[in-house]
DNA sequence: TCCGTTACGTCAGCCTTATTGACATATCTC
DNA sequence: GAGATATGTCAATAAGGCTGACGTAACGGA
């Protein structure tokens, strides 16, 4: 496709067009990305949080009744990190956590009034992006994107992610 | 699609339905670049680098010849942050400061032998993820997710970055 | 030739987000 | 009652970003 490289041959590479056929998926993810969380970042300086607490927020709003575990599944960040921007959320009234009912050593997570309203103000943001998106390269793209970032994901988590994305929702009471 | 928030329907949102459609697209992005980075970094704290190192090298070595100024306004950071990254990879022999020949004040980048194979090795650990996502869901779905991601980025920077994905190569001489 | 602008480097201090390791507590399960 | 589990927390550290200020070299026009 390009002549990048064309003067210096890869030196280890298996087989150097098929790397070089990569280069493309791999810069506009790394662009698409840079651009969709930048949105947020705006509205989160605001309230004094960072994109930690909007990751946080976002998958509480998104599975009321999530588990601490559940979260840090979700993230891949340590317990002692989660904690800190949790513990934010909590004391400036975004998040609440309640005792489990089946089991009382779990504190599940669930969003405030005012949780879930700056969680979709800042899905909204990123929301428009998407829609500016979809406006010009159509929803059979869109469609199609969702199918191949769900194959970009490794393969012992899609089944989770699967259920996440597709059939989240109330999970646990109280 | 799914049920979730339906006991909580959102105060704020211009339009539930769609705000909602985006969850999708806006999760599927967040797993696919988490397990995306996840691949070099294991690779990257054997040589004592970060994932800031390897966008430098990443985009070093896509476009030999690449000046301070352009990379600044690639990776959208300021220059002490670069200044850092760019510095350990000098030191440490993977990238090579030129002064500029039109333009004596530019210091172009290029990657070394050492550079250009570890950029090509982390790479292919990505083209490798990449290419099982095609052989799930195929090369069409991998072309309209370009076009898709290609969509998401800032309107103003979709010429710049066009150019970067598919007309890169050797630019500045010497 | 002088002067303003540009490209880059650097010092200093700070913030956020992540890490590891260790230990405490409450609760479940057997 | 004992061990495993879910969570909270203290302490130290690192990576990667930021702002602000200042310096130097080179370009470019008047």
């Amino acid at each position: 496709m390009s002549g990048a490289l064309a003067e210096a041959p890869p030196a280890a590479a298996t087989d150097p067009a098929e790397t070089q056929s990569c280069f493309d998926v791999i810069e506009l993810l790394f662009f698409a990305y840079r651009d969709f969380v930048s949105d947020p970042d705006r509205i989160l300086t605001d309230y004094g949080f960072g994109r930690a607490h909007h990751r946080v927020l976002h998958f509480v709003n998104r599975q009321p009744g999530l588990t601490i575990a559940e979260l840090l599944d979700i993230l891949r960040i340590t317990k002692q990190s989660l904690n800190r921007v949790l513990k934010e959320l909590v004391e400036k009234g975004f998040v609440e956590q309640r005792t489990g009912v089946q089991d009382r050593r779990q504190r599940l997570l669930f969003p405030t009034v005012k949780g879930r309203d700056l969680a979709l103000a800042l899905s909204r943001m990123q929301g428009e992006r998407i829609r500016r998106a979809i406006d010009r390269c159509g929803e059979d793209d869109r469609q199609a994107a969702l199918r191949f970032l769900f194959a970009m994901i490794d393969e012992n988590d899609r089944d989770h992610v699967a259920r996440l994305v597709y059939g989240a929702g109330e999970r646990k009471g109280q």
